[in-house]
DNA sequence: CCTTCGATCTTGACAGCGACAAGATCGCCT
DNA sequence: AGGCGATCTTGTCGCTGTCAAGATCGAAGG
């Protein structure tokens, strides 16, 4: 074994995802993962200098992936800009359910409150490509009644609500429904419901409304 | 000072509701809010057998306040059954911002993984005043052609984003709005917004779209 | 009255954790 | 060769949750 384990950082960022996916944040510790990989107890001290470290880390790598996987839905959605605002909810709550890890750290209120420059660039870029999805949207001619601020607010809103409503089967379960995935186009779909007046109408076989 | 403390369960509740306001539930600990009333660090066993169920019974609580307020806002809202949904979500964003300790214990993970029955109970009855607004909308002939499960689902999820949104100062801080109070009426005016098209129209001095 | 019993509280102890300090080991650069 | 910074180890501290065993209180019943 050698004296440096050579890539520790990113083997403690892989095994706390792991352990998180597994049993929550909270039963994530420094002392355990440090074990996990067979170091001291001190060594992931040299990469993140507190608990929050990794956690702020975790998140940042979740925000990353998160627009990477949006862009993508957004890519493979077509030319329609309606088309591709919709995407980008999707996608998210697809990101979400896929990468429970990464969500959970997004949202954990310990790393919340962390005020780190670095999270806060990560968390601005997540909300500049929603932005970007709703300003293409709107110039088309996607409800150009309403403040691009409230429609970029309200898409938040939905988005955030959403992956949290469906990935959390405390909250899944309350629904009459027994396709998780059906529920999450519904939910999505009524986000952007009111496209259905706009100068670009959605295809009848995107509509999820009978 | 007597032997009994004679109340020490609801003490440690709201000892606690105070603490997780001004520092968050990872500042929260059983030995600290002990000390804080005078009491030995084992006190507090006697009425939670551990740290979780004392944040079940602070999440309960919230549920019964937040459905309170949910109701009393709908009563006050009028007879009309689409403002009366507008005033469920409405005052359910009220309420977590005027009790940040309630419902972050509502929110917290370690809280949502916990398999408690009357904490269940608790959130049921928190969806039931929410589907019951939407029953209720429909009924009177508010988008007859949705599925009520869907309009619930997409409820809970506009609720729960929005509030999540607008009681972070980290995601408030990031939309250009100087006033919260416009944005939160703004984002939940957007979620009911297609009750534009409904048969009971929305007074056009309650409308946020220009 | 007084005894018993359950609820409540205390004291004591233990392991696990985050954090810090001091020192050891390694690769690299001069 | 030698220094230097990054990386890792060992040792320690206080804090925490949790358990166990015992003390105190109030109430209920003989």
């Amino acid at each position: 074994m050698a004296y440096h384990h050579g890539n520790l950082r990113e083997a403690l960022i892989e095994r706390a995802a792991e352990v998180i996916a597994e049993r929550g944040i909270e039963a994530l510790s420094l002392r355990a993962l440090a074990r996990d990989l067979g170091v001291s107890h001190a060594a992931p001290s040299a990469h993140f200098p507190d608990r929050r470290a990794l956690l702020c880390a975790l998140a940042r790598e979740g925000f990353r992936r998160s627009v990477d996987t949006m862009n993508a839905g957004a890519e493979a959605a077509g030319p329609d800009p309606v088309a591709r605002y919709r995407a980008l909810g999707r996608s998210y709550v697809q990101f979400a359910r896929d990468n429970p890890s990464y969500f959970r750290a997004i949202n954990h209120p310990e790393v919340e409150a962390l005020q780190d420059d670095e999270l806060q660039e990560s968390r601005d870029a997540w909300v500049a490509t929603l932005r970007e999805g709703v300003e293409i949207a709107q110039a088309a001619g996607w409800h150009p009644e309403i403040d691009v601020e409230t429609l970029l607010a309200f898409s938040c809103a939905g988005a955030m609500g959403a992956a949290r409503l469906l990935t959390d089967s405390t909250w899944c379960s309350m629904f009459e429904v027994e396709d998780l995935d059906a529920l999450a186009d519904s939910v999505l779909d009524l986000v952007v419901h009111r496209s259905r007046t706009s100068v670009i109408p959605i295809p009848e076989d995107q509509r999820r409304v009978s």
